[in-house]
DNA sequence: GCGTAACTGTCGGTATACTGAGCGTTCCTT
DNA sequence: AAGGAACGCTCAGTATACCGACAGTTACGC
């Protein structure tokens, strides 16, 4: 599997020696290229690929609370609050308390926010689809079956576990 | 390809309505749970998955300038910079002026540095194999074909684009 | 109903990663 | 040989993303 290297006569070969062959360098590779596709296509509307999840998502359900909100989106909690915050500098969203249980500051979208998103998710797509261009149909959907089965499979790690709806029909 | 969320009747699909048909999230998701798998198990070296790749390239070839260490692991020259900085600052790695051209400084790893990376070798690996342990022979091969054919044919994109002996054979 | 456990949000700290700007050096063309 | 282009590096600024710790609130067990 290891590309053909110059590999000097004497050198011992080691598992993993080329990056090419540790997963998660081709996948910080990859993300790398697709936050850069995403910037080369919405970047005139000054979003993140984070951003724009976030805002999906409250556009489907509003108002959530920023842990809920961390959980769909999969980020920690405390980088959650990071973007709400840049998002509701520019009303596209608003937080306010919750009554009903004062631990909570629920985020809901605004019409701005709505509508921001609407004029955002044709470059978004162009994105996606400029991303796997270099696969045909067959290849893609094997890519995206094998995304989400290690995903899925490894959902438990780390501090950003997705609890979406999405994943458990609740 | 959607799962099955909860559609209420009405609404209209729009495409890549849920985040897991977006390849951009599968893959940001995906270098989350691979960065917290690394960490788990070689976060008592207090090491990063970029920094143990910088360590990679200077273990084979030693001294590089900064912008060829950056297109070997993938990075951006402004980015190295700071990776470098703090793996100079544990002392494995070093960096000097390089007399034949003064616009370079030349970056060699350490003895410390041989140590340490052979040190760490292990837990690296065990974290690559448990980030793809969900998946059988099979489709581990087929996954990381399809990441390599999707880094190299997208490698153009962004500012950090690998220019690794590995890829052009030089 | 009281005390403890669990939960939500925030804060500070750190690392990755990019853009844009600027400085000094080297290379190349004329 | 001189001038401009290209290159290597640095710096400031911004965004994502994590951890650990803390305060306030709620929930639960007895």
């Amino acid at each position: 599997m290891t590309k053909p290297g110059k590999m000097q006569s004497g050198e011992k070969l080691e598992r993993y020696e080329s990056l090419w062959d540790r997963p998660g360098f081709l996948v910080r590779r990859l993300h790398q290229i697709h936050v850069a596709i995403f910037h080369e296509e919405c970047g005139d509307f000054g979003i993140t690929p984070v951003q724009f999840g976030l805002l999906t998502i409250l556009n489907r359900k509003s108002p959530l609370d920023q842990v809920t909100l961390a959980t769909e989106v999969g980020i920690d909690r405390s980088n959650v609050a990071d973007v709400v915050a840049r998002l509701e500098g520019r009303g596209l969203v608003i937080r306010r308390a919750n009554p009903s249980d004062r631990r909570t500051r629920l985020v809901s979208i605004t019409d701005d926010g709505r509508e921001f998103r609407a004029h955002v998710q044709k470059c978004m797509e162009i994105a996606q689809e400029r991303f796997l261009a270099p696969l045909d149909d067959e290849k893609r959907e094997a890519f995206m079956l094998l995304l989400r089965e290690l995903i899925e499979a490894n959902n438990d790690t780390g501090r950003a576990p997705l609890r979406s709806s999405l994943v458990s029909e609740q």
